[in-house]
DNA sequence: ACGCGAACTTGTCAATGACAAGATAGGATC
DNA sequence: GATCCTATCTTGTCATTGACAAGTTCGCGT
């Protein structure tokens, strides 16, 4: 609000933003909660007050970035062709919050508000593999497992740098000929 | 050699092995520089003398674990079904390297000595994928991509432990019909 | 015997995460 | 309008850490 206003106004929302910024820029683990606090202004303890800890504020993270993950697979039709795609557009789009996601060590995994997140995007992801193999009987989790892997590791190598070069710079372009190879039907 | 030694003997190997055990019990971000010193029984500036740096020695099990990985993937045949299956029993059986090679941005991965191992890596790699789809023309990276994200991501989601349960506790197994599933012959 | 370099120690500094205790604002209640 | 009250933020502090500098010890070659 104010300039010099005690109060911050959205020092919980400046703050993760300011830590999302940080992660994608380079990882979750080179910034610092007084870096984030003086970027946002503010003393070097005040982040605390909203989040605990360092953990506390990685969870917040995972939180939200569950919540978009399963808001953008469920967006994405009940192909899982769809959902592939859209899963690696988010870790692109997303990647900080991605980054968070798939490192459990880095904060509390167990928080009920990112269990139920996740869980919202598990079921889409378990829902749309079955069209991988169909003719499969429903406990089996063979499809959902290598659909899942299969975008996740595309996701992943991508991310990290790995993919040779010679894909171009769209990933989900790239990917879309990696996931139908999956899908192609079989004799 | 002696107990009150002033030289360890082998303070550079006891070091890497102590961080290759805190990293697999808790990840590569929990420990210090000081902790595995103290665990060596040495002064805590003792490893920078043989790794400079934090980055030096992430850099260091970065390139012994590329070596290792390259010996297990050359040693496990041509065919692509069990060059996959030796990828995943890498990281699992050598879950901290595995999760320090996957996170460049921990080390210098542009060491030589990191560099070297890691193609010889990925040319085990790109060879044994042909084997996925033998009909593709030989520049089209399609198939190895798509071999590589199925078991990097597969070999991820299990270390996390996002994968449901009711796969049983040995991954190599669990991955055996995943990768299959990639493998069957197509129309 | 002697030097010389590698291996290790001691000492120090700024930065960090965490915590405790205090200050302030802005609304609720009377 | 005065008073309280609680969320929000500050100031101050401590142990720990990574990095660096300078000194010490060892063992090997000559």
């Amino acid at each position: 609000m104010r300039d010099d206003a005690y109060h911050h106004g959205d020092l919980r929302r400046a703050v993760m933003a300011a830590a999302v910024d940080a992660i994608a820029e380079s990882g979750p683990a080179t910034w610092s909660l007084r870096e984030l606090a003086r970027r946002a202004g503010v003393s070097h303890a005040a982040p605390a007050h909203h989040f605990g800890d360092k953990a506390g504020l990685l969870t917040a993270v995972a939180a939200e970035g569950y919540a978009r993950f399963a808001d953008a697979l469920e967006g994405a039709g009940g192909d899982f062709h769809e959902v592939g795609l859209a899963y690696i557009r988010f870790a692109v789009d997303y990647r900080a919050y991605f980054e968070v996601m798939f490192r459990p060590e880095l904060y509390r995994a167990d928080d009920p508000e990112v269990a139920a997140a996740r869980a919202r995007a598990d079921a889409v992801l378990v829902r749309g593999a079955r069209s991988v193999a169909p003719d499969r009987p429903a406990g089996d989790l063979t499809a959902p497992i290598a659909a899942w892997s299969i975008v996740h590791g595309f996701a992943e190598l991508w991310l990290r740098g790995a993919l040779p070069a010679g894909l171009g710079d769209d990933p989900v372009a790239a990917a879309e000929p990696v996931i139908r190879l999956l899908f192609e039907k079989r004799p």
